[in-house]
DNA sequence: CTTCGTTCCTGGAAGC
DNA sequence: TGCTTCCAGGAACGAA
């Protein structure tokens, strides 16, 4: 699933494909996956319009056209952008063609088709997931000042908590799991509850997980891909996300699952209070 | 306001 | 072997 490190990846590995290219033909073939404005709109609005730049921000990645036109991509859980050569056969799963200037077209492939695209005009608030998104990891927003308030007006479980993105911008389930086990906390303990050293910690945890995940290219656990359809490295590298069952690398005792916040979490009883 | 459950979707794994 | 059931989860939404 496509966290702020894989996003990252695919806006590293897109913009050398499409930076200064301009769109001819936009194809959609699942309408329901543009959420704003119809589909219609969309594609014609798009035509001659060139890909000035690339960015990301949270889970988000935001082509820029310039006059105050964006297009937002969010991958949700299976979405993918692949560049492909016009010569080769179209990708598996595909549900939006861009045709571009140049040898490539620019693809919108998802499997579970949960990825949303939105075009808007300015950096528009019109967007809610994307107008209020929190601090990123990494940013010097994100500090203990900021983040013992928050928690300490919530009884909710910390990773819920960790994973709201109107709190922490870019966290999915893999990386959240992955900094509690770092930070030695429980995911279900109640954010209220944790201290002041536990926060210090968790937002020093996350930052390495992070960095970690960007430096290895993502974490493919299952589909994901960057735009060249290259796999990422960082599972490797995963403590406890995907190994339940498995003994912990650190204290080599039998990790745990539990649902926590509605999403499936694996931890170490021993190493995370 | 917060918190929690439901919903969307498909492929692959698990179960019978 | 082959069919059915379950599970994965980001985030919007509605209910309590």
């Amino acid at each position: 699933m496509p966290e702020l490190p894989e996003v990252e990846q695919v806006k590293k590995t897109l913009a050398p494909h499409v930076v200064g290219k301009t769109i001819k033909v936009v194809d959609v073939r699942l309408p329901r996956l543009i959420q704003y404005p119809s589909a219609e709109i969309f594609a014609q609005r798009l035509v001659d319009q060139k890909i000035e730049s690339i960015e990301r921000k949270g889970k988000y990645l935001r082509l820029n056209f310039g006059q105050n036109l964006y297009l937002l991509v969010h991958l949700r859980m299976t979405g993918a952008l692949l560049a492909v050569n016009k010569a080769e056969e179209e990708p598996a799963y595909a549900k939006i063609k861009f045709e571009l200037t140049g040898d490539e077209d620019l693809w919108f492939t998802d499997i579970r088709t949960f990825g949303t695209l939105y075009l808007i005009d300015n950096e528009d608030k019109s967007i809610e997931g994307y107008a209020s998104l929190g601090p990123e990891p990494l940013s010097n927003e994100l500090t203990i000042d900021y983040l013992e308030p928050i928690c300490k007006k919530k009884s909710a479980a910390i990773k819920g908590v960790i994973l709201d993105q109107k709190v922490i911008a870019g966290l999915g389930n893999i990386y959240a799991d992955e900094a509690l086990f770092l930070a030695g906390i429980l995911p279900q303990r109640p954010a209220n509850l944790l201290s002041k050293e536990e926060i210090v910690k968790l937002i020093k945890a996350i930052n390495h997980v992070i960095a970690q995940g960007i430096k290895n290219h993502g974490t493919t656990f299952r589909n994901y891909q960057d735009a060249d359809g290259n796999k990422g490295d960082n599972v490797k590298y995963l403590f406890v996300y995907g190994r339940k069952g498995e003994k912990c690398k650190v204290c080599g005792q039998e990790l745990c699952g539990l649902k926590v916040a509605g999403r499936s979490s694996t931890y170490c009883a021993k190493c995370q209070r």
